[in-house]
DNA sequence: TAGGTATATCGGGAAAAGTCGATATACCTT
DNA sequence: AAGGTATATCGACTTTTCCCGATATACCTA
């Protein structure tokens, strides 16, 4: 775990919005055809429209999100689906307990 | 709390270090003159030495985390001492296990 | 194979952050 | 009051981040 690398992508106001929304998925994203984003997550397009920034930034931050370890990405046919991985924020918040 | 103003004070190698020297500074500082860093805190030069950057940019450093929230600081002569704000830590600690 | 759709990558211009030296301020001592 | 020490602020330069448009890649369907 890179913290550095985390709290730096964790320093935009969009990636933060889009982290909150993948924690709740239901309640920000309409339901998808081919994918619960319960379980894979929600494909990049409907992230995109919801932040209002272009296509190559929107997939730039979640590529970022994922390096940092923050999201995890399946893809499937032409989508790519990203969701939450639950233990690099249980570990965070653990550094920011113990270490800092 | 302002958690975008929070990560951003974090996003920066030396000020990562300082916090966690100000976590246990009996373990990173030797004892001072004037104050028990128990209590009161660090001052400014001996995290500057420590730090090894200039002193406009240690102060800035500590003027930014202390604006973020994570410092609080007490002038006592021409020293400024620094310390944790333990309240703040947990504060965002639970942040990022229950809403992101 | 050709065209369409979804995502990723690349290159760049503008804005912000990193870091410094110089200077200002505050306080202490004589 | 004058000089010394500790910290804060300012201005500038360099590096990084933000965010875009253009283009490339991957996959799907007819």
């Amino acid at each position: 775990m890179d913290q550095l690398e985390i709290f730096k992508a964790l320093s935009n106001k969009t990636r933060l919005q889009i982290l909150q929304w993948l924690k709740e998925p239901e309640n920000h994203f309409a339901k998808q055809d081919h994918a619960d984003f319960e379980t894979i997550g929600v494909c990049v397009g409907q992230i995109q429209q919801k932040a209002g920034l272009t296509q190559s930034t929107v997939s730039d931050y979640l590529s970022m999100l994922q390096k940092a370890g923050l999201l995890e990405s399946t893809r499937v046919g032409q989508w790519t689906y990203y969701r939450r991985n639950p233990v690099a924020f249980e570990a965070l918040s653990d550094f920011i307990k113990t270490a800092i």
